[in-house]
DNA sequence: GTGGATGCAAACGATTTGCAAGCAT
DNA sequence: ATGCTTGCAAATCGTTTGCATCCAC
């Protein structure tokens, strides 16, 4: 049982909610997918494991995974939300390729620090911050 | 006549397009309007002066001037696309308020520098980049 | 048994598109 | 005259919601 699972448990009964096999099944397929996936993605490799499942239970499971903070939403260019749960391995920026699609995570103290100091500059109480960047991956460049 | 409207009229006629009476009073009116505007926004500007104009024509012609150069879409939280008319008075970057919606430019020579180097380390090539702080402006923090 | 959870389909908000009519060239 | 542009309505896309049924507690 990881660690994730764990923490969801705790929200679900603190909450007076249930534990479902459906639930079960998003938590650990959103946390073996790698890196940010979309609703519909999450959808696409869950009915395999079960075809039963609805997109609508996908969309309120991940609402949830973000209220239990297991999850964050990311906006990138196109019109999908994206939902990201290695975020507490650190906070990170994405580096994305717009041929590709690439998402590279990287982090970078001092540009933390300096955003910090805006921040303050500007009397601002940050809540996050996001930086992204969009180019061409080393792959696409030809 | 404006700077942008001239280049408008060349991009329109370079792509064999046509300039009317809606595209001219859209580009007047969305360079009138500081800061970031949404298609919506825009139209209920638009039709106290024209109240014929289309919904539809307003997200027509901001598309053209995005292609044309005199716009740039952005994304914050919110569902919608934002539009940018000033970023040609240089590069900047937002401090956005969760509660109110302001949005506050700024620009750190600094942060750009470190950000090219990031992309540099990771051999990507860069075609542009967000940075995005959300938090609590001066006035909401109470 | 009861109240929360599900799947489906319908509803939604932002944006796009098809079309017949209008207007710039 | 030609064909790009318009306004309208219908279509689309991602996401949310209402509802009857189902299932965890």
């Amino acid at each position: 049982m990881s660690k994730e699972s764990e923490v969801f448990r705790r929200y679900i009964e603190r909450n007076n909610l249930k534990m479902t096999k459906q639930r079960e099944l998003i938590l650990e397929t959103f946390l073996f997918s790698r890196g940010h996936v979309s609703a519909e993605e999450l959808y696409q490799t869950l009915i395999e494991k079960d075809p039963a499942i609805g997109l609508a239970t996908v969309y309120r499971t991940l609402s949830l995974l973000c209220d239990a903070g297991l999850a964050q939403q990311r906006h990138f260019g196109d019109g999908q939300t994206r939902y990201e749960h290695d975020f507490e391995q650190g906070h990170h920026d994405h580096l994305i390729c717009v041929n590709c699609g690439k998402i590279q995570e990287f982090f970078h103290p001092h540009i933390e620090t300096l955003l910090e100091q805006v921040v303050a500059d500007h009397n601002f109480t940050i809540q996050n911050h996001r930086v992204e960047l969009y180019g061409l991956c080393p792959d696409c460049q030809k």
